[in-house]
RNA sequence: GGCCCAGUGGCGCAAUUGGUUAGCGCAUCGGACUGUCGAUCCGAAGGUUGAGGGUUCGAGCCCCUUCUGGGUCGCCA
């Protein structure tokens, strides 16, 4: 009788199409029968519409109607028609009218469901995970890849009116053995010989530069062999772009008028540009990282000078072996800190930065410090301490002495974890700001490795530094922070073959090395190659903090567990002997257990 | 690889801290009901507590091993 399938979504009929003979198609998602008459919420993409048979509808589509179940298929005919006066529906957009079914049909039936997409009590991920389909269903879940859709449409719209033309790269290309695991995929061609799956398009945009294109863009699929956390996936998804003829400046400015542009749409606030910006320097000495959740203070205060003046072996120890004594100060929460909290905190720094413990002073109704350990320092140095952190009575002190490098992480970790335990911040608030003024190198072990990539520019001022003092040299590297996530990085890349060396020696680097792991960018990079930069972002970080979600699985259709698995498809699996043979690979028998 | 949390009918949780027959809500199945929207009411079925081992007169609970999911450190240029 009809052509078509369905006249109108299950979210789009109100009081204007009443009298209207429409057709709908969707999922039942709940249905409530009273005998004589039976209400069917019917459910798709856009919406919910209750459907109403009773017996003046006809025998047949009652008799189908008590037969249906929740995530049955369905497609109802009917009459839109008034609610009765006040049983109107504020809840649903539909709520002023109901569908009166004449014919009820059956499309496919569905299997009692593990879960339901609407039950109050989410089920555990793993459950979630293995039936993907039904938990996709959920409109929070439904929500969330709609507004992901919606963020990348606006970007590349915003790319597109800026003039970026969008060029896609290789997903098989070469392995570079810096940075992350490769993920790889063997060559049936080339015996022995192995494709890797991007971490990034990062030597293709700089070769594109080289090309002429000016302004790139790209939504690009990278992957990562490294292990997982709640904001890190294997393969996720990054805004890639890369600009020629621009410094440092430039680029920022680009993403600071995208972001304006997304908080405004997404978010309804309105930015103030240029966002503020932090060098990486002064991001450790107040935060202790590198990426810190400017939401609230809290900031890291530095009494190593104090700790000098004590005969306190843990302060002093710290210092006199080139350590630091850092903290943090708790406002006026002290009493919200009981000795069981204080071990656990404790435990905390030692068991996850490798802190040696944790030192903590309560500022007292006089105003003295108070702890454990106080009898053991100076008076002075107390009062020094007093001073230094501004303390009020009720404060809490938390100190760390130990290396630079723990103070940060464990001054940071603890800053993280109280931040969000005592409320310091509205969870909903957001700040966007850039990290800048990235160091070069950083020492592994006794050799320099690049902190972002071999091709990052250092400033200019600091070229000189190459050769005199490479860990003071500072490097044309942004990130863009959120909430205290990395939400994107770039840097001004080298190009000119002078630098390039220098960095490469300075990298142990041969050039041969060099010649045969990237010699195409280095060949490109004297055939004109422009001063270019770029930067990528992490799309799916950033559809997680605008939809104020906390991990990064709830972003992505069908996401990987923490062991890197698709409990769905569950892949990675085993392939057959044939296919094995044909690649010329062979499978170590596993070690026995 | 380290540390931490969780695993109990289909789903979400409980079990007085080692003590009778493992309990509740939702879902499922059957019945009743013409205005509900987390419908309601009556009834039924359904679990041996992720797996393996151990301690004990007795284990969901304690110990060891292991699997799965999550958090985190290392790792992620």
């Amino acid at each position: 009788m009809n052509q078509v399938l369905r006249t109108h979504n299950c979210g789009e009929l109100r009081s204007s199409n009443i009298g209207q003979e429409v057709t709908l198609c969707g999922w039942v998602d709940k249905s409530r029968d009273h005998g004589g008459t039976i209400f069917l919420d019917l459910r798709d993409r856009y919406g919910k519409t209750q459907v109403v048979v009773n017996p003046d509808c006809g025998e047949a589509a009652l008799r189908t109607a008590k037969e249906l179940r929740g995530e049955d298929v369905v497609r109802i005919h009917g009459v839109v028609e008034s609610r009765l006066e006040g049983k109107d529906n504020s809840k649903l957009p539909t709520g002023e009218i109901e569908l009166r079914a004449n014919r009820v049909e059956l499309l496919n039936r569905c299997k009692t469901p593990p879960f339901f997409p609407g039950q109050e009590e989410l089920p555990s991920e793993d459950l979630r995970l293995k039936f993907r389909y039904i938990d996709l269903r959920r409109e929070t879940m439904r929500g969330t890849l709609v507004k992901r859709s919606e963020i990348i449409k606006s970007m590349r719209d915003y790319f597109a009116d800026n003039g970026f033309i969008d060029i896609e790269t290789p997903i098989l290309g070469r392995s570079t053995p810096e940075g992350a695991r490769d993920y790889l995929v063997p060559s049936r061609v080339h015996w022995g010989h192995f494709f890797a799956l991007p971490q990034s398009p990062q030597l293709y945009k700089q070769i594109l530069m080289v090309a002429g294109f000016d302004r790139y863009v790209q939504v690009a699929r990278c992957f990562r062999d490294e292990d997982l956390r709640a904001d890190r996936q294997p393969e996720f998804t990054q805004l890639d772009l890369e600009m020629s003829f621009v410094d440092a400046d430039d680029v920022m400015g680009m993403i600071d008028g995208l972001m304006a542009k997304l908080a405004q749409e997404f978010l309804g606030i309105e930015l103030q540009l240029p966002l503020p910006r932090l060098t990486y320097d002064e991001a450790m000495q107040r935060y202790g990282t590198d990426a810190p959740d400017l939401r609230f203070g809290m900031e890291i205060v530095d009494c190593s000078d104090l700790a000098a003046q004590t005969e306190f072996r843990v302060f002093r120890g710290a210092v006199d072996q080139g350590g630091f004594v850092r903290g943090i100060k708790v406002e006026q929460r002290a009493a919200d800190f009981s000795r069981k909290r204080i071990d656990e905190l404790t435990e905390f720094v030692k068991n996850d930065f490798g802190a040696k413990g944790l030192a903590w002073f309560r500022v007292e109704p006089d105003g003295k410090l108070w702890s454990p350990i106080s009898k053991n320092i100076e008076e002075p140095v107390l009062q020094g301490l007093a001073e230094k952190f501004e303390t009020q009575p009720g404060d809490l002190l938390l100190l760390l002495a130990d290396s630079w490098d723990v103070t940060c992480k464990g001054l940071n970790g603890l800053r993280k974890t109280l931040g969000a335990e005592l409320g310091l911040y509205d969870p909903k608030q957001m700040h966007f700001s850039w990290v800048v003024e990235f160091p070069m190198f950083e020492k592994d072990e006794d050799r320099w490795v690049a902190m972002h990539h071999p091709f990052t520019a250092p400033r200019t001022q600091d070229l000189p530094l190459l050769e005199s003092n490479p860990s003071a040299a500072r490097a044309q590297a942004y990130d863009l922070v959120i909430n205290g996530y990395e939400a994107g990085g770039g840097t001004v890349r080298i190009h000119d073959q002078l630098t390039q060396s220098k960095v490469f020696e300075l990298l142990s680097i041969t050039p041969e090395v060099a010649k045969d792991r990237f010699g195409f960018l280095l060949d490109g990079l004297q055939y004109g190659a422009p001063p270019h930069g770029g930067i990528a972002l992490g799309i799916d970080r950033i559809v997680m903090l605008f939809t104020g979600l906390d991990n990064i699985r709830d972003c992505i259709a069908f996401p990987k567990t923490q062991r890197a698995m698709d409990l769905m498809t569950q892949a990675p699996g085993t392939v057959e002997d044939k296919q094995l043979h044909e690649l010329h690979i062979q499978v170590e028998t596993p070690p026995a257990k």
